[in-house]
DNA sequence: TTAATAAATGATCGATCGATCACAAACAAG
DNA sequence: CTTGTTTGTGATCGATCGATCATTTATTAA
């Protein structure tokens, strides 16, 4: 019973997301986000409350693409291969440099905003969730050693794709991004002396 | 002929850079840049002629003092073993958990500067640089294998550095940090074949 | 048609941004 | 002392910041 809203608001924060993505979050002034929403002042305000809601909302949108990113169908060492494979080719074919938004968001606004901070430390931990269960599963597929220390490796993974998507917001050559992915990788010592 | 300085330029251009540091390039106003220096709008302008002049003199105090850093004395191995302690610790152990100055830049600045990104870009490569001659030191004193892809593990070796650090100004377990730092090292195979 | 309700608009708010400038203060040279 | 030159100070600049609000527009219910 009353006037209907003329605008998608996934849309909405896509591009706010993107623009939150290049520009970070101070720099992003409201003025970006009205060119980039389309939206007036009043409308955007009553909608999303203000600039620190609009952008968990961005957030949240990345953190549902960045989740939907993960490998689906496979497991062990190639959901790991296949993953950070994905990672560099992101990282290196970006011709905007984006890198990642966790990413940028941990190095710009932990300072500012444990709330922020927290946010994106959880996501962060949802990648190490995702390495630690590919690398149990190799260990069940006898893929690499028993004793392989996993928390050790779910860590210098994760630091991997760190440093993949920070090279890739930089001015690194795509080799030296590629090389982080293969040399994390190829860091999982494989099962030498099989059992049984 | 004139006035006398009053202050130490050294000793501004140090309180501005734990600014920068801290708070990151956009989020740093001239307000906080005349309460950290102590200097008055006028005198710091004439001095330092804007704000990104003052930002890149900080930019230079922090590249000094992280190159002082590098280990002098160590060789091969024990350069990359030690230096990388070194970072971890400054890692975990700023209570203000300032993470590093370059990588920070290169995460905030790229997308704004080409000039802040080559900037930063430079100093990254400074980190190859010692990194590649302590790969090449650990091959001739037959620490590791003489078949070392050096380029591939300079580029792992400077991602856990980013790694570390990103992590480090974030909200990251100090377990985690250091298992970066660990499973980086260890990813360089000692020589199993002596020759000879 | 009319009344009620919510969305869309753009002018405008006070605060703060980076930066400038006129003026007072402190030294060296004469 | 006086003069010349630079430093130090704080008021102030226009621009832009994030945010608000009165008004107009579009729709449904009665």
């Amino acid at each position: 019973m009353a006037r209907p809203r003329n605008y998608d608001e996934g849309a909405v924060i896509t591009a706010a997301m993107n623009v939150f993505w290049r520009k970070g979050y101070v720099a992003t002034s409201m003025s970006d986000l009205y060119q980039a929403t389309g939206l007036k002042p009043g409308n955007l305000y009553v909608t999303f409350q203000d600039k620190e809601h609009m952008f968990r909302k961005a957030f949240e949108a990345y953190a549902a693409q960045f989740r939907a990113s993960l490998p689906q169908n496979a497991r062990g060492l190639e959901a790991i291969r296949s993953w950070l494979d994905t990672q560099v080719r992101l990282a290196t074919e970006d011709p905007e440099r984006k890198g990642c938004l966790i990413v940028n968001t941990v190095a710009e606004r932990s300072a500012h905003s444990a709330e922020t901070q927290a946010l994106a430390q959880a996501r962060l931990n949802e990648i190490m969730d995702f390495f630690r269960e590919a690398l149990r599963d190799a260990v069940k597929m006898r893929e690499i050693a028993v004793d392989t220390d996993i928390d050790r490796h779910v860590a210098a993974l994760t630091g991997a794709v760190i440093a993949i998507m920070t090279m890739g917001r930089g001015a690194a050559a795509a080799e030296t991004i590629q090389a982080i992915g293969h040399v994390a990788f190829h860091s999982l010592k494989p099962e030498t002396k099989p059992v049984g």
